[in-house]
RNA sequence: GGCGCAUUCGUCUAGCGGCCAAGGACGCCGCCCUCUCAAGGCGGAGACCACGGGUUCGAAUCCCGUAUGCGCCA
């Protein structure tokens, strides 16, 4: 009985809309496990709810795990040997397990009409009973007569209405039991031959050889449901594990309305996957008492269920963005330069901007060492001043002129004839500078700040601001010197132009 | 309403009876570095371990209630 099994765990999305992040973490989580213990992890799409399919549902899931790097070893795309992985071409299947439910007495058609249960449903509450089937097609004679009307009919499992309590031996929270009592009939196949829920994945997790069931804590109060039926079929039940729920600010499932919630929307918004994964593991998993900074690797060889917490988490966007950048920052610079330039060529065509050095990797690689360390997302525009975006970084290198903003020294702390002065001072020292390195530029920059008498921080604002346009910019002269020379001149002399007005 | 799960700083968490007058991280605040921002360094505020009872020489850790939150059923 409790031979060595080898361990097959699978992801099993409803294909409804693009998965969220808890519901990827939970496809996660099972990648891991199979990873750690050497065995398969499998992608089954349940997409037996006719009624709540969205198109292009399927492809997001994919899209998702490949953009994580969660391989799956059978399902669509991959094939293996125990497909089809896409319920809706298993049909046989179920409707053969149901017959034969059905025919050795543990499940009974029913034929009555919504409208019947809905009327029940309202006696019940009347009567302040728990609202649940009445079993009323248990007796043949009265289900036969509703057949004659010509009545389609569902198929309901006929639970026990009594017994020892139905243990579920989780993983994550031990032994949890419920009393069969408070379990209905409930539905096994469809009226229109599609199976529920219940059904289907029981069938298909035991067809599959899936070894354990890992899944959303959502789905612990069917867990007994399932138990039934893997008895009544004489199947062998897989081990389960269920994981903690991840929430949205407020505490409550997350849904659209807490913002970005797809995984995808996490990409668009400059996510890096490692980072992703990363932090998603620790959303309901720790290593230890001090590790956040996790590669993929030592998640894989690390990973185990004993760790998983039973509380819901909430969703932090500040910690993920915070990781993003520690991510960022371990590129190596050719890497980011690539990922920068991609991420700028799209921003500049979209928009239609002029740009004078093209943004290409090559251009780029100058421009790494200058923001490497400011970039929390690679992403070309961003909402929050805290976490620039990679144009609000960037732009300044690409474009002939900065924009100036209105008026265009607003901060800079000096009268307009001071202004004046330093900026032709300085363009003076420039225009006779050959080497325009960041070195060079500063020995040349300091003493004209001293010579002129003003405070280093004052006039470097002046410059910065005649340079870039904005008071916040990478190290000056790293910057100029990025720019090069006619550039820089160009821009001094425009600022001076400003000033003068 | 019934059933179930959960409950340690704002958030993610460490803790599986004494090492905890509770540790780390994000965020926040201050200082240092400094031409701005960021990064980095240092420091700080922040959790009567939901509450109430037990058990024990000793409980955040075990047991029982209560409360709250969440989930499932319809």
């Amino acid at each position: 009985m409790t031979q060595e099994q080898e361990i097959r765990v699978r992801y099993a999305p409803s294909p409804t809309g693009e998965p969220h992040v808890g519901n990827i973490r939970t496809a996660l989580f099972n990648w891991l496990f199979a990873r750690h213990a050497g065995g398969k992890f499998i992608l089954r799409i349940e997409d037996t709810d006719q009624m709540r399919e969205a198109a292009g549902a399927t492809e997001a899931i994919i899209e998702s795990l490949r953009w994580l790097g969660l391989q799956w070893d059978e399902g669509p795309e991959v094939g293996g040997p125990y497909g089809p992985y896409i319920q809706s071409q298993r049909l046989p299947l179920y409707q053969e397990a149901a017959q034969h439910l059905i025919d050795v007495g543990n499940a009974y058609t029913c034929y009555c009409t919504p409208e019947e249960l809905e009327a029940m449903r309202k006696a019940q509450q009347q009567r302040r009973e728990p609202p649940r089937y009445d079993r009323r097609c248990r007796d043949p004679q009265y289900r036969e007569r509703l057949a004659k009307e010509g009545r389609t009919g569902v198929v309901r499992f006929k639970t026990p209405l009594e017994g020892e309590p139905i243990v579920v031996h989780d993983l994550v929270r031990e032994d949890v039991s419920f009393d069969p009592a408070t379990l209905d009939d409930f539905v096994l196949l469809k009226s229109d031959g599609f199976p529920t829920y219940h059904l289907a994945n029981v069938v298909d997790d035991h067809f599959m050889g899936i070894s354990h069931v890992m899944r959303a804590e959502e789905w612990l109060p069917s867990t007994p449901r399932h138990l039934l039926l893997y008895h009544a079929l004489g199947y062998e039940p897989p081990k389960f594990a269920h994981l903690p729920m991840i929430l949205g600010p407020d505490r409550s499932k997350l849904s659209k309305r807490h913002g970005a919630t797809a995984t995808l929307d996490y990409r668009d918004l400059g996510f890096l996957p490692e980072a992703m994964v990363n932090f998603l593991a620790l959303l309901g998993w720790s290593l230890d008492d001090k590790t956040d900074i996790i590669s993929r690797e030592e998640l894989v060889r690390h990973f185990s269920l004993e760790r998983v917490s039973k509380s819901p988490a909430i969703f932090n966007m500040e910690k993920l963005t915070w990781m993003n950048g520690v991510y960022i920052r371990q590129m190596p610079g050719e890497e980011l330069a690539a990922r920068l330039a991609e991420v700028l060529e799209e921003h500049v065509a979209k928009k239609g901007i002029a740009v004078e050095p093209l943004p290409t990797a090559e251009a780029l690689l100058l421009i790494v060492p200058l923001v490497q360390e400011r970039v929390h997302l690679l992403a070309a525009e961003s909402q929050n001043p805290k976490t620039p975006g990679v144009w609000d970084l960037c732009g300044l290198f690409l474009v002939g002129l900065p924009e100036y903003g209105d008026p265009p020294f607003k901060n800079v702390k000096l009268p307009g004839e001071e202004k004046a002065r330093a900026l032709e001072e300085a363009i003076a020292v420039l225009e006779g500078l050959e080497d325009f390195s960041h070195a060079a530029l500063e020995g040349v920059l300091r003493p004209l700040v001293e010579r002129l008498g003003l405070r280093t921080r004052e006039a470097f604002m002046l410059i910065r601001v005649a340079v870039t346009g904005t008071e916040v910019s990478p190290p000056l002269f790293e910057t100029m010197a990025v720019l090069g020379k006619e550039r820089v001149l160009r821009r001094l002399r425009y600022a001076a132009g400003l000033v003068e007005n």
